[in-house]
DNA sequence: GCCAACGTTGGC
DNA sequence: GCCAACGTTGGC
């Protein structure tokens, strides 16, 4: 299983939104690293929900229930989506100052590369960030 | 195929 | 609101 973190703006679509639709599309995306990083992904995958801009902080944690395929918002059919699904919000949220003040996380793709909207996370990474959010797996 | 101009994203 | 980083576009 493989682990990501995907960034939405709440503005455009929130935490709060997933978790009432429970099931969303994760569509929109147009960037060819972050499709490359979508096909790559597994139904059980587990992927971290992240608020850019007015929050920038991890929320919440997903799971994708289907894996790519062509996303219907696109007219050319070039991109793709997965479908996800909520599994529960972080007890308590990690913030991007965290995250930067941490410096095991320095390689962070979020960190590194902070234009990406989907990114990869390691799984050495995904434990100490659920650790600092108090993630208690089987909740 | 290179590179400057421009648009977009996202942190501050 | 500003600016840096990055992607895309278009002229040559």
């Amino acid at each position: 299983m493989a682990f990501w973190l995907i960034k939405s703006e709440p503005d455009a679509f929130s935490w709060d939104e997933q978790v009432a639709n429970v099931v969303e599309p994760w569509t929109g995306v147009r960037n060819h690293q972050a499709k490359k990083n979508l096909a790559a992904m597994q139904v059980g995958d587990r992927a971290f929900f992240y608020h850019s801009n007015v929050q920038r902080a991890i929320v919440g944690v997903v799971e994708v229930v289907r894996a790519a395929y062509p996303d219907p918002t696109a007219e050319s059919g070039a991109w793709v989506c997965v479908d996800v699904k909520a599994v529960a919000p972080m007890p308590t949220p990690v913030t991007l100052a965290q995250i930067k003040a941490e410096p095991a996380l320095e390689e962070l793709a979020l960190v590194r590369q902070s234009r990406l909207s989907v990114c990869p996370v390691s799984a050495d990474h995904w434990q100490m960030l659920c650790q600092m959010g108090g993630w208690k797996e089987g909740r």
